[in-house]
RNA sequence: CGCGGGGUGGAGCAGUCCGGUAGCUCGUCGGGCUCAUAACCCGAAGGUCGUCAGUUCAAAUCUGGCCCCCGCAA
């Protein structure tokens, strides 16, 4: 099938590596412009970019996509279909409309949970026990459209979005492959979304992650494995340095918030009250040091059982 | 030239300003204590102090170049 692929983080790597191994003819890929990024702002290309570029495959990176030169484009590709996965944009009605067969979308959550940029962490941040991925027809909403297949998976109890992320990732691959297949043999069905269940996964900001060991132990687990590897959950250390905390497991017993319970391992005391609980930090990363585990921070931090953190 | 922290036995750190015995908390190995232990006691092994050059009687420490890791910012 002749396809244009539209996609930018390495989320959807293997969704379009998925199309050409199924034979298809991708004739064009679009991904946002290259962006400057880590130390010395070294312009760095999308990792679909850089596929897209080893494959041969002709990049665009548009800037608007409302000006009608996007659209020529699109009409002179003459796509039969349009695949997006995590492209980043949103897509205007003439681009939609397109395409003969229209434009499918892969979204990394169980629709209609968790629409828009951050569904995966978002699944994690609220300590969901499911995860999965849905294909579906676009819609001018942001992902509203009509589903077409959805695939579930358990998530573990430690599982971080970096972790879930990139299970998700080939399942979306073969989830749009079979999305393709079905409508190859025109044997899609499709449902619409229930508006009624429909939650929002708003962006992430590096502001969600300042911790605090007065909420709940549960609650502060899911915001660390939420927040990793991006933004990251962290908090102020008494001598003013930034600690970033990377994993952690619920662990048992109580005492003032913050409190480190334990002499080797770096388990801290959580919320007010009983029950509240406490948590190991089994991973963290002091600021401008490397990440290691809780029991090497205190050794090296000086940390005692009774210190409060 | 975006700003900043760092590379010291297997791990995490101190020592560097004010050159001169390789330090701390762990880990590992051996021994002891104990009903027992990840607890405690005794002992041991293990480091060309990122790298190259320079200064010096002497460099982890001072000077210059290079490599690598990380935080901020995006």
């Amino acid at each position: 099938m002749r396809i244009v692929f539209m996609g930018t983080p390495d989320f959807a790597v293997p969704c379009l590596q998925r199309l050409i191994d199924d034979g298809h003819q991708v004739v064009g890929v679009f991904t946002q412009p290259d962006k400057p990024k880590g130390r010395g702002y070294t312009l760095a290309p999308p990792p679909v970019k850089e596929l897209a570029v080893s494959l041969g495959i002709p990049v665009y990176q548009p800037t608007k996509l409302r000006d009608g030169t996007a659209l020529a484009l699109l009409r002179e590709l003459a796509p039969e279909l349009i695949v997006v996965v995590a492209y980043g944009r949103i897509l205007p009605k003439d681009i939609l409309d397109c395409p003969p067969l229209g434009c499918i979308n892969i979204h990394g959550s169980l629709l209609p949970k968790y629409r828009g940029a951050a569904p995966i962490q978002w699944t994690v941040l609220n300590g969901d026990k499911t995860g999965g991925v849905t294909s579906m027809y676009m819609a001018e909403g942001m992902d509203t459209g009509d589903m077409i297949l959805r695939v579930d998976t358990p998530i573990g109890e430690n599982e971080t979005s970096g972790e879930l992320y990139e299970r998700l990732a080939p399942m979306g691959a073969n989830c749009l492959s079979a999305t393709i297949r079905h409508i190859e043999t025109d044997t899609v069905i499709s449902t619409p979304q229930n508006e009624a269940e429909a939650t929002t996964a708003p962006m992430l900001d590096k502001a969600m992650g300042q911790l605090n060991f007065l909420k709940p132990a549960n609650e502060l687990h899911n915001l660390i494995r939420g927040l990793n590897p991006w933004p990251s959950a962290a908090i102020t250390t008494r001598d003013g340095k930034m600690l970033k905390l990377h994993r952690s497991t619920i662990a048992e017993g109580s005492g003032k918030p913050g409190e480190i319970l334990d002499s080797k391992r770096l388990i801290v005391a959580c919320g007010e009250g009983e029950g509240a609980g406490a948590l190991e930090l089994t991973e963290v990363q002091p600021e401008g040091k490397g990440r290691m585990n809780g029991g090497d921070y205190m050794r090296g931090a000086r940390l005692q059982k009774g210190d409060i953190l």
